[in-house]
DNA sequence: GCCTAAACGAAACTAGGCGTATCGTTTCCA
DNA sequence: TGGAAACGATACGCCTAGTTTCGTTTAGGC
């Protein structure tokens, strides 16, 4: 058990796809099955254990012992689907968001782009204790490389790049200037959000959302930007 | 020991000022003292373990075993002035930062009083790994409301108090409109700067600082503001 | 000098939790 | 049936925050 993604013929889930891996994963697609199948009875069961821990309580209650316990697993099954606990926290948080992925729309206009991109967002992680969530695992980053890339590869860069192709189509029809430092006006438009959901100086409305977003469109317009529709 | 803050005459330095309380809290100023002083000596051999260890090696290494070894002092003595290892890194983290105090500048143009204000912060920010630590205080915090409460009022309140005051004077310049929602452009100014600490999916360059505070000045402006400076 | 009080360092202790190891059982294929 | 891989149950090792105990130290009052 000691490097079970070295020594499985399955890669653990948190490596692949949300749907586990049946197939070995260095074995061609033919191979016939070894040994027991894994079960993604004990794979769901864990993720709703850890998800209902996570959203209710905190990182710090996602105890892989209570976690064992409630899924009705022991603390080996879940080793060989997730290397760590924060891995599997994760994978807990992203299965919820699944829900709420960046919803990719033209509607000819930034800013009604940015509204329907980021609103539901804003209202989901404002819904449940995700700032708290996000602020754990964003610690966690700070002492694994690899967990905070994939932090920001699963959370902040899809919707990073779901802004970015709507400042671009912007750019394109001549909304916004030509010059726009697309990645500090992301910044700018993400930023205010998260820094109240992490530090909790003040609450994430709908109001204060639109708010931003449209002071943010301003400072990205500058002076040369056309009339608010 | 079972409660130090109840128990003993003398309050932990993390509820009073930086310098070590000497006289007794609830006693007449010139009450005699009882009992053996506290040790100022051990109180900044702990401070500065504990800021060399949080500075260098993050949260996680703050153990408190270990900053008793390093600071010659027992465990016990540590609890006597704060009451959580949290506590400790907060106080060590402040007095970080003390030697980087908002510097209240009326240049006479809002955006270089916000550059004096924000880049020397930022540049202290980013100089050694306080996104990580502030990551990993922000993430305690989220179990804490008191401890929350604590690190707004030292690292949060401050700092926008300071570019509060900016803004409320370039109102009265006629520089920005008059019905500016303050506490969001507070938002746009900070938000984006945090988010890199924070997220580390960009560095904070001076030159980040200064196009995010250009790019949330022409937000704050909005289309009625004067020409740039 | 003695008494009382409060703080000290040294050391032991408690409890919780992450991650590992072991073992008998289960589920597959050849 | 044998081999392989996954399973649950259980025990284990280690670490660390926080607590407790005890003899010693440092003060003021009498």
């Amino acid at each position: 058990m000691g490097e079970p993604a070295a020594k499985t013929a399955n890669a653990p889930a948190g490596t692949a796809a949300d749907v586990p891996a049946d197939a070995p994963a260095d074995a061609p697609a033919d191979a016939p099955q070894r040994g027991r199948p894994r079960s993604h009875r004990a794979h769901q069961a864990i993720l709703a254990a850890a998800s209902d821990l996570l959203l209710n309580r905190g990182l710090s209650a996602v105890s892989m012992d209570v976690v064992a316990e409630r899924a009705g697993v022991s603390k080996a099954t879940i080793y060989r689907w997730w290397p760590t606990k924060e891995s599997l926290a994760l994978e807990a948080l992203f299965s919820e968001w699944s829900a709420v992925q960046p919803a990719v729309r033209d509607t000819g206009s930034l800013r009604d782009d940015l509204v329907s991109l980021i609103r539901p967002w804003a209202r989901l992680v404002g819904s449940r204790p995700y700032g708290a969530v996000i602020a754990q695992l964003i610690a966690a980053a700070q002492a694994d490389p690899a967990f905070a890339a994939e932090y920001r590869r699963r959370f902040v860069e899809p919707r990073r790049e779901a802004a970015r192709a709507a400042l671009q189509r912007a750019e394109e029809r001549g909304e916004i200037p030509a010059d726009v430092r697309i990645e500090v006006a992301l910044d700018l438009i993400y930023g205010p959000i998260y820094h109240r959901l992490l530090h909790g100086h003040e609450a994430v409305t709908d109001r204060f959302v639109k708010e931003a977003i449209d002071m943010a469109l301003n400072g990205i317009r500058g002076r040369s930007g056309p009339a608010t529709a």
